[in-house]
DNA sequence: GTACCTAACTAGCGATCGTTAGGTTACCTC
DNA sequence: GAGGTAACCTAACGATCGCTAGTTAGGTAC
C-alpha cells in the first residue's frame, strides 16, 4: 500500500509513533526521521504537529461514528427491536474500525488528551454520544429483560475498555483474523451483560 | 492524609500529573511547581526523573502481586477447587488496588513504555506473570466446565482491559464507593466468560 | 559554639523542542 | 525552454528540557 499522497504518509508515520511513544514522546524530527526527511521538511505539509494529531484523532472519530450509523441501521432493518443483535452489531463495528487502523484508533483511544483544548472537548462531546449509542441498547436490553439487571453506566464503560484493549494486542500479521478477532469480541460483549 | 516523606509527596503529585498529561508530557518543573518548589530542588530527593516513575510502577505492581497472592490464598483456603470462586477473588482484588490509589494505577496501566528499557523489560516479565495468574483460573474454569469455551488468551486480555477501565472514571469523591465498584466489575467479569 | 542535616535556593550547562525563513532541486505542462 | 509546483534543504530563532554545581537558611546534637 503506497500512500497517496505526502501528507497521508506523514498521518501515517505519526499514527505508529505517538500509538508507541505517545504524542508528547515523540517530536516533530522523530517523525520527519521515518520518513528520512528533516524535521523542518514536514511544515511544507503540516501546520503544526498538533494539527496531525488533530487529523488523525477526527479521521478515527469519524469513522468509529460511520461504522456504528451503518451497523445501527443494519440491526434495525435485519432484526427490528433485538438489542442483543443491535448491540452485537456495534460492539462488530467497531472492532472492524481497531483492526483495520490500530495505530491511528490507538491514538484516538489513548492521546485524545493531548489535544489542544477546543479540539479536546469537540472530541469529549463526540466520544459521549458515541458512548451513548452502546448505553441506549444496553438500557433496551435491560427493559425487554434480555439483559440482566446492571448499572448501564459501569456495563457501557465496561463493555468499551473491555473492547478497546483489542487496540494493546491485536497485530495484523498475527495467528488471528480481523473477524475472529470481532467473533470473540462480541461474544465476550455480549455475554457479559446477557441475562444468564 | 499528609505525606510522611518529601520523597512520597513528590511521588504523589508525580503520579497525578502522569496520570493526567503521561510521563513525557510532565516536566520536572511541573511537579516542582505543584510543590510550590524549585525543579532543581527536586534533585535533593530525587535521582532522576525516571526514577520517580520507576519507584510509582514498581510499587504499584507490587501491591498488585501481593492483593492478588492473598487473595488467591484466602479463595483456595475458603472454597479450594472452585475457579469462578478464585476468578473473583482476584478481580476484587485488582479493584481493590485500583481504587486505593487511582492515580499510581493509571500510571501503571499505561506509562510503563515510558520507562528505561531495563525497567520496561522486569514490569512486562511481571506483567505476564501476573496475567498468568488470570489465565490459568479462567483455563480451570473452562476445563471443569465452569466457564465457557473460548480463547483462554483473549479471554484474559480482555478481561483485565475491562477491569483496567476503572482507572479511567473512578472518582473516589463519586457516587459509588470502591466497594460498589468492586462488585459490579466482579459481577462483569465472571459473566463474561461463564458458561450460560 | 561547632558540626551536621534537611530542604530549599540561584545560576546555568548542553541538548532538544516546535517552528520560521529563505533557498535549491527535480519534474510536469504548455 | 519558460513557468509552475511539490518536496526538500540548511540555518537558526526563542523556549523549554533534564540535570549539575555551589550556596544559604534553619533546626538538632554534641
Amino acid at each position: 500500500m503506497v500512500e497517496p499522497t505526502r501528507r497521508q504518509a506523514i498521518e501515517d508515520v505519526a499514527s505508529e509513533l505517538f500509538r508507541e511513544r505517545g504524542y508528547a514522546g515523540t517530536s516533530i524530527r522523530d517523525i520527519a526521521r521515518a520518513l528520512a526527511v528533516q524535521g523542518a521538511s514536514l511544515y511544507a505539509h503540516v501546520t503544526s504537529k498538533e494539527d496531525v494529531l488533530w487529523a488523525i484523532v477526527d479521521r478515527a472519530a469519524t469513522r468509529f461514528e460511520a461504522a456504528a450509523t451503518a451497523a445501527e441501521a443494519a440491526a434495525d432493518a435485519d432484526r427490528p427491536g433485538d438489542p442483543a443483535e443491535a448491540l452485537a452489531a456495534l460492539v462488530r463495528a467497531h472492532v472492524d474500525v481497531l483492526t483495520s487502523d490500530v495505530d491511528a484508533a490507538g491514538v484516538f483511544v489513548h492521546e485524545w488528551r493531548a489535544l489542544a483544548p477546543e479540539h479536546r472537548q469537540a472530541i469529549l462531546d463526540r466520544r459521549d454520544a458515541y458512548e451513548a449509542r452502546f448505553r441506549r441498547r444496553i438500557e433496551d436490553g435491560i427493559a425487554v429483560g434480555a439483559f440482566a439487571m446492571t448499572d448501564p453506566g459501569i456495563a457501557t464503560s465496561t463493555l468499551l475498555s473491555a473492547v478497546n484493549g483489542v487496540a494493546g494486542w491485536y497485530d495484523p500479521n498475527g495467528r488471528l483474523p480481523a473477524a475472529r478477532v470481532a467473533d470473540h469480541l462480541v461474544e465476550l460483549s455480549i455475554r457479559m451483560i446477557a441475562n444468564a
